[in-house]
DNA sequence: TAAGATAAGTGGTTAATAGTGGGTTAAATT
DNA sequence: AATTTAACCCACTATTAACCACTTATCTTA
Protein backbone atom coordinates (compact mmCIF):
# COMPACT_ATOMS: atom_id res chain seq x y z
CA UNK A 1 0.00 0.00 0.00
CA UNK A 2 1.18 3.07 -0.77
CA UNK A 3 0.81 6.68 1.04
CA UNK A 4 -1.10 9.63 -0.31
CA UNK A 5 2.03 11.83 0.77
CA UNK A 6 4.51 12.88 -1.91
CA UNK A 7 6.77 15.16 -0.20
CA UNK A 8 9.47 16.53 -2.74
CA UNK A 9 11.76 19.52 -2.56
CA UNK A 10 14.25 21.37 -0.23
CA UNK A 11 13.60 24.19 1.15
CA UNK A 12 16.12 26.54 3.85
CA UNK A 13 14.20 27.89 6.44
CA UNK A 14 15.86 29.31 10.03
CA UNK A 15 14.57 28.30 13.31
CA UNK A 16 13.52 31.62 16.02
CA UNK A 17 14.08 32.23 19.02
CA UNK A 18 11.26 29.90 19.95
CA UNK A 19 12.37 26.71 18.84
CA UNK A 20 9.99 27.16 16.07
CA UNK A 21 10.31 25.87 12.42
CA UNK A 22 8.16 26.78 9.73
CA UNK A 23 7.29 24.22 7.45
CA UNK A 24 7.18 24.88 3.65
CA UNK A 25 4.23 25.75 2.00
CA UNK A 26 4.33 23.26 -0.48
CA UNK A 27 4.52 20.91 1.72
CA UNK A 28 2.57 21.89 4.24
CA UNK A 29 -0.73 21.72 1.59
CA UNK A 30 -0.66 18.30 0.82
CA UNK A 31 -1.49 17.52 4.55
CA UNK A 32 -4.93 16.44 4.70
CA UNK A 33 -7.62 17.47 7.03
CA UNK A 34 -7.96 14.25 8.52
CA UNK A 35 -4.90 14.57 10.03
CA UNK A 36 -5.53 18.14 11.65
CA UNK A 37 -1.90 19.65 11.53
CA UNK A 38 -0.85 17.05 13.51
CA UNK A 39 2.09 15.26 13.15
CA UNK A 40 4.91 13.06 14.95
CA UNK A 41 8.68 14.35 14.98
CA UNK A 42 11.10 11.98 15.98
CA UNK A 43 14.76 11.15 15.65
CA UNK A 44 16.09 10.18 11.88
CA UNK A 45 18.24 7.11 11.48
CA UNK A 46 20.88 9.68 10.33
CA UNK A 47 21.29 12.73 12.42
CA UNK A 48 18.24 14.63 11.98
CA UNK A 49 14.82 14.53 12.49
CA UNK A 50 11.67 13.13 10.55
CA UNK A 51 8.47 13.75 10.60
CA UNK A 52 5.20 11.92 9.89
CA UNK A 53 1.58 12.80 9.32
CA UNK A 54 -0.20 11.56 12.42
CA UNK A 55 -1.89 9.10 9.90
CA UNK A 56 1.63 7.52 8.47
CA UNK A 57 2.76 7.25 11.80
CA UNK A 58 -0.49 5.37 12.84
CA UNK A 59 0.12 3.09 9.78
CA UNK A 60 4.30 2.78 10.26
CA UNK A 61 3.28 2.18 14.20
CA UNK A 62 1.03 -0.89 12.83
CA UNK A 63 3.53 -2.57 11.23
CA UNK A 64 5.82 -2.25 14.53
CA UNK A 65 3.29 -4.24 16.43
CA UNK A 66 4.16 -6.85 14.33
CA UNK A 67 7.55 -6.96 15.77
CA UNK A 68 8.20 -9.81 18.36
CA UNK A 69 9.75 -8.16 21.40
CA UNK A 70 11.55 -11.84 22.20
CA UNK A 71 14.10 -10.77 19.55
CA UNK A 72 16.71 -8.37 20.81
CA UNK A 73 17.32 -6.63 17.55
CA UNK A 74 13.21 -5.64 17.68
CA UNK A 75 13.60 -4.94 21.43
CA UNK A 76 16.35 -2.26 20.84
CA UNK A 77 15.05 -0.99 17.72
CA UNK A 78 11.58 -0.30 18.69
CA UNK A 79 12.43 1.21 21.96
CA UNK A 80 15.05 3.66 20.77
CA UNK A 81 12.65 4.65 17.64
CA UNK A 82 9.56 4.88 19.82
CA UNK A 83 10.38 6.85 22.91
CA UNK A 84 12.17 9.55 20.64
CA UNK A 85 8.16 10.49 19.12
CA UNK A 86 6.41 13.54 19.63
CA UNK A 87 3.16 14.41 18.76
CA UNK A 88 3.05 17.99 17.78
CA UNK A 89 0.64 20.27 15.79
CA UNK A 90 1.49 23.31 13.71
CA UNK A 91 -0.15 26.57 14.94
CA UNK A 92 -1.88 29.23 12.41
CA UNK A 93 1.23 30.26 10.94
CA UNK A 94 2.57 27.06 9.64
CA UNK A 95 5.07 26.70 12.18
CA UNK A 96 5.48 23.61 15.06
CA UNK A 97 8.21 23.74 17.60
CA UNK A 98 11.09 20.90 17.76
CA UNK A 99 11.59 19.60 20.66
CA UNK A 100 15.19 20.58 22.43
CA UNK A 101 15.97 16.90 22.39
CA UNK A 102 15.72 16.99 18.76
CA UNK A 103 17.35 20.27 18.34
CA UNK A 104 20.30 18.67 20.33
CA UNK A 105 19.95 15.32 18.59
CA UNK A 106 20.91 17.10 14.73
CA UNK A 107 22.81 19.79 15.79
CA UNK A 108 20.56 22.20 15.40
CA UNK A 109 21.92 25.73 15.15
CA UNK A 110 19.93 28.78 13.35
CA UNK A 111 19.30 27.72 9.99
CA UNK A 112 17.76 24.39 8.98
CA UNK A 113 17.11 21.92 5.63
CA UNK A 114 14.15 21.13 4.96
CA UNK A 115 13.39 17.78 2.57
CA UNK A 116 10.32 15.89 1.17
CA UNK A 117 11.31 12.20 1.12
CA UNK A 118 8.05 10.95 -0.10
CA UNK A 119 5.93 9.75 3.51
CA UNK A 120 7.91 11.73 5.71
CA UNK A 121 10.24 15.07 6.00
CA UNK A 122 13.62 15.64 7.03
CA UNK A 123 14.86 18.70 9.46
CA UNK A 124 18.36 19.37 8.98
CA UNK A 125 21.26 21.45 10.14
CA UNK A 126 22.46 22.38 6.63
CA UNK A 127 26.41 21.67 7.25
CA UNK A 128 25.49 18.00 8.27
CA UNK A 129 23.75 17.60 4.96
CA UNK A 130 26.61 19.09 2.74
CA UNK A 131 28.92 16.76 4.83
CA UNK A 132 26.97 13.58 4.44
CA UNK A 133 25.83 14.55 1.34
CA UNK A 134 29.40 14.17 0.22
CA UNK A 135 30.36 11.17 2.41
CA UNK A 136 27.92 8.92 1.58
CA UNK A 137 28.29 8.07 -2.16
CA UNK A 138 26.33 5.57 -3.05
CA UNK A 139 29.21 2.90 -5.04
CA UNK A 140 27.86 1.18 -8.18
CA UNK A 141 27.71 -2.30 -6.62
CA UNK A 142 24.35 -0.88 -5.06
CA UNK A 143 23.20 1.79 -8.30
CA UNK A 144 23.33 -1.86 -9.70
CA UNK A 145 21.26 -3.93 -7.06
CA UNK A 146 19.31 -0.71 -7.10
CA UNK A 147 18.64 -0.80 -10.86
CA UNK A 148 16.87 -4.22 -10.69
CA UNK A 149 13.75 -2.78 -8.48
CA UNK A 150 13.58 1.11 -9.74
CA UNK A 151 13.45 1.94 -12.86
CA UNK A 152 14.10 5.49 -13.43
CA UNK B 1 3.86 -0.38 -19.42
CA UNK B 2 4.59 2.83 -21.87
CA UNK B 3 4.59 6.50 -21.83
CA UNK B 4 2.22 8.41 -23.72
CA UNK B 5 4.02 11.44 -24.25
CA UNK B 6 6.35 11.60 -27.32
CA UNK B 7 8.20 14.77 -26.71
CA UNK B 8 10.69 15.44 -29.38
CA UNK B 9 12.34 18.15 -30.99
CA UNK B 10 14.90 21.64 -29.97
CA UNK B 11 13.93 24.42 -29.36
CA UNK B 12 15.86 27.61 -28.25
CA UNK B 13 14.72 30.14 -25.49
CA UNK B 14 15.50 32.63 -22.78
CA UNK B 15 14.84 32.73 -19.54
CA UNK B 16 13.73 36.30 -18.04
CA UNK B 17 14.18 38.05 -15.20
CA UNK B 18 11.84 36.25 -13.24
CA UNK B 19 13.84 32.82 -13.88
CA UNK B 20 10.77 32.20 -15.91
CA UNK B 21 11.21 29.53 -18.90
CA UNK B 22 8.54 29.18 -22.05
CA UNK B 23 7.76 25.49 -22.35
CA UNK B 24 7.83 25.39 -26.70
CA UNK B 25 4.23 25.25 -27.71
CA UNK B 26 4.64 21.58 -29.85
CA UNK B 27 5.44 20.43 -26.52
CA UNK B 28 2.97 22.29 -24.16
CA UNK B 29 0.36 20.87 -26.67
CA UNK B 30 0.94 17.48 -25.57
CA UNK B 31 0.11 18.11 -21.63
CA UNK B 32 -3.07 15.96 -20.97
CA UNK B 33 -6.07 17.69 -19.17
CA UNK B 34 -5.75 15.71 -16.33
CA UNK B 35 -2.12 17.31 -15.84
CA UNK B 36 -3.36 20.45 -15.78
CA UNK B 37 -0.41 22.47 -16.63
CA UNK B 38 1.56 20.57 -13.62
CA UNK B 39 4.85 18.94 -13.98
CA UNK B 40 8.18 17.82 -11.93
CA UNK B 41 11.53 19.95 -12.49
CA UNK B 42 14.74 17.87 -11.37
CA UNK B 43 18.23 17.50 -11.65
CA UNK B 44 19.19 15.50 -14.62
CA UNK B 45 22.06 12.54 -14.22
CA UNK B 46 23.63 15.22 -16.86
CA UNK B 47 24.91 18.59 -16.17
CA UNK B 48 20.64 19.96 -17.28
CA UNK B 49 16.92 19.88 -15.54
CA UNK B 50 14.69 17.20 -16.32
CA UNK B 51 11.16 17.77 -16.80
CA UNK B 52 8.28 15.32 -16.30
CA UNK B 53 4.80 15.84 -16.83
CA UNK B 54 2.76 15.11 -13.22
CA UNK B 55 1.41 11.66 -13.87
CA UNK B 56 5.14 11.06 -15.35
CA UNK B 57 6.60 11.38 -11.84
CA UNK B 58 3.83 9.48 -10.49
CA UNK B 59 4.81 6.93 -12.21
CA UNK B 60 8.50 6.83 -10.87
CA UNK B 61 7.21 7.96 -7.88
CA UNK B 62 5.12 4.61 -7.18
CA UNK B 63 8.66 2.52 -7.69
CA UNK B 64 10.17 4.81 -4.63
CA UNK B 65 7.75 3.85 -2.47
CA UNK B 66 8.43 0.40 -2.17
CA UNK B 67 12.24 1.56 -1.31
CA UNK B 68 12.37 1.15 2.58
CA UNK B 69 14.23 3.56 4.41
CA UNK B 70 15.59 1.22 6.88
CA UNK B 71 18.32 0.67 3.95
CA UNK B 72 21.36 3.30 4.32
CA UNK B 73 21.82 2.93 0.56
CA UNK B 74 18.19 3.41 0.07
CA UNK B 75 17.64 6.65 2.47
CA UNK B 76 20.64 8.43 0.33
CA UNK B 77 19.25 7.46 -3.03
CA UNK B 78 15.71 8.69 -1.70
CA UNK B 79 17.09 11.93 -0.14
CA UNK B 80 19.00 12.97 -3.28
CA UNK B 81 16.69 12.18 -5.92
CA UNK B 82 13.70 13.76 -4.32
CA UNK B 83 15.49 16.70 -2.56
CA UNK B 84 15.62 18.17 -6.09
CA UNK B 85 12.36 17.62 -7.61
CA UNK B 86 10.23 20.54 -7.68
CA UNK B 87 6.04 20.53 -8.90
CA UNK B 88 5.44 23.45 -10.32
CA UNK B 89 2.77 24.54 -12.90
CA UNK B 90 2.97 26.61 -15.96
CA UNK B 91 1.00 30.07 -16.32
CA UNK B 92 -1.57 31.47 -18.48
CA UNK B 93 1.45 32.11 -21.09
CA UNK B 94 3.01 28.98 -21.00
CA UNK B 95 6.04 29.86 -18.70
CA UNK B 96 7.30 27.72 -15.78
CA UNK B 97 9.76 29.58 -13.37
CA UNK B 98 12.89 27.46 -13.03
CA UNK B 99 14.43 27.04 -9.15
CA UNK B 100 17.32 29.07 -8.31
CA UNK B 101 19.26 25.63 -7.29
CA UNK B 102 18.22 24.09 -10.61
CA UNK B 103 19.55 27.12 -12.65
CA UNK B 104 23.10 26.69 -10.63
CA UNK B 105 23.36 23.74 -11.43
CA UNK B 106 22.32 23.59 -14.71
CA UNK B 107 24.52 26.78 -15.35
CA UNK B 108 21.90 28.23 -17.24
CA UNK B 109 22.46 32.26 -17.91
CA UNK B 110 20.05 33.78 -20.51
CA UNK B 111 19.66 31.43 -23.40
CA UNK B 112 18.02 28.07 -23.20
CA UNK B 113 17.78 24.73 -24.87
CA UNK B 114 14.68 23.14 -24.45
CA UNK B 115 14.88 19.15 -25.66
CA UNK B 116 12.08 16.64 -26.11
CA UNK B 117 13.16 13.33 -25.06
CA UNK B 118 10.07 11.52 -25.16
CA UNK B 119 8.51 10.99 -21.90
CA UNK B 120 10.58 14.13 -20.52
CA UNK B 121 11.65 17.47 -21.60
CA UNK B 122 15.85 18.78 -20.98
CA UNK B 123 16.83 22.10 -20.45
CA UNK B 124 20.28 22.98 -21.14
CA UNK B 125 23.00 25.54 -21.16
CA UNK B 126 23.37 25.95 -25.29
CA UNK B 127 26.95 25.92 -24.89
CA UNK B 128 27.45 23.09 -22.11
CA UNK B 129 24.73 21.33 -24.35
CA UNK B 130 27.65 21.94 -27.78
CA UNK B 131 30.12 20.63 -25.47
CA UNK B 132 28.56 17.40 -24.37
CA UNK B 133 27.73 16.92 -28.03
CA UNK B 134 31.66 16.83 -28.87
CA UNK B 135 32.81 14.88 -26.18
CA UNK B 136 30.03 12.41 -25.70
CA UNK B 137 30.40 10.44 -28.19
CA UNK B 138 28.42 6.85 -28.52
CA UNK B 139 31.67 4.69 -29.20
CA UNK B 140 30.55 1.39 -31.58
CA UNK B 141 30.78 -1.21 -28.84
CA UNK B 142 27.85 0.97 -27.37
CA UNK B 143 25.72 1.30 -30.58
CA UNK B 144 26.39 -2.62 -31.06
CA UNK B 145 24.68 -3.43 -27.50
CA UNK B 146 22.20 -0.77 -28.13
CA UNK B 147 21.20 -2.52 -31.32
CA UNK B 148 20.21 -5.66 -29.12
CA UNK B 149 17.23 -3.86 -27.61
CA UNK B 150 15.84 -0.98 -29.88
CA UNK B 151 15.61 -1.27 -33.59
CA UNK B 152 15.71 1.64 -35.43
C1' DT C 1 0.30 36.14 -52.51
C1' DA C 2 -1.52 39.61 -49.55
C1' DA C 3 -4.19 40.75 -45.54
C1' DG C 4 -6.41 39.61 -41.65
C1' DA C 5 -6.72 36.67 -37.86
C1' DT C 6 -4.78 33.74 -34.56
C1' DA C 7 -1.28 32.02 -31.78
C1' DA C 8 3.36 32.31 -29.63
C1' DG C 9 6.97 34.51 -27.17
C1' DT C 10 8.38 38.23 -23.99
C1' DG C 11 8.00 41.97 -20.58
C1' DG C 12 6.12 44.27 -16.63
C1' DT C 13 2.53 45.42 -12.68
C1' DT C 14 -0.39 44.26 -9.07
C1' DA C 15 -2.36 41.50 -5.58
C1' DA C 16 -1.96 37.54 -2.69
C1' DT C 17 0.79 34.56 0.02
C1' DA C 18 4.71 32.95 2.55
C1' DG C 19 8.23 33.54 5.97
C1' DT C 20 9.56 35.72 10.12
C1' DG C 21 9.29 38.32 14.50
C1' DG C 22 7.17 39.39 18.62
C1' DG C 23 3.57 40.02 22.24
C1' DT C 24 -0.42 38.41 25.17
C1' DT C 25 -3.04 35.12 27.47
C1' DA C 26 -3.84 30.55 29.18
C1' DA C 27 -2.03 26.37 31.04
C1' DA C 28 1.21 23.73 33.43
C1' DT C 29 4.92 22.92 36.59
C1' DT C 30 7.30 23.52 40.86
C1' DA D 1 2.04 31.92 44.18
C1' DA D 2 5.76 32.29 41.03
C1' DT D 3 7.99 30.83 37.15
C1' DT D 4 8.03 28.60 33.01
C1' DT D 5 5.99 26.70 28.96
C1' DA D 6 2.86 26.42 25.37
C1' DA D 7 -1.03 28.13 22.54
C1' DC D 8 -2.88 32.06 20.21
C1' DC D 9 -2.95 36.36 17.95
C1' DC D 10 -1.29 40.34 15.40
C1' DA D 11 1.85 42.55 12.26
C1' DC D 12 5.66 43.55 8.90
C1' DT D 13 8.31 42.42 4.76
C1' DA D 14 9.80 40.02 0.85
C1' DT D 15 8.72 36.87 -2.38
C1' DT D 16 5.72 34.66 -5.50
C1' DA D 17 2.00 33.95 -8.42
C1' DA D 18 -1.84 35.84 -11.05
C1' DC D 19 -2.92 39.21 -14.33
C1' DC D 20 -2.54 42.41 -18.19
C1' DA D 21 -0.33 44.13 -22.32
C1' DC D 22 2.63 44.30 -26.36
C1' DT D 23 5.38 42.42 -30.23
C1' DT D 24 6.53 39.02 -33.38
C1' DA D 25 5.60 35.00 -35.82
C1' DT D 26 2.49 31.74 -38.00
C1' DC D 27 -1.57 30.29 -40.12
C1' DT D 28 -5.81 30.99 -42.91
C1' DT D 29 -8.50 32.50 -46.37
C1' DA D 30 -9.73 35.39 -49.95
Amino acid sequence: MSSQYTFTGQFTFSIDSKNRINIPAPLRKQFSKKDKKTFVVTRGIDQCAWIYPISEWNFIQNELTQLSSLSKTNRIFLRNHLRHANIVKFDSQGRFVLPQSLINYSSIDKDVTIIGVLNKIEIWNPKLLRKVDQSDEIDDQSYEELSERVNI
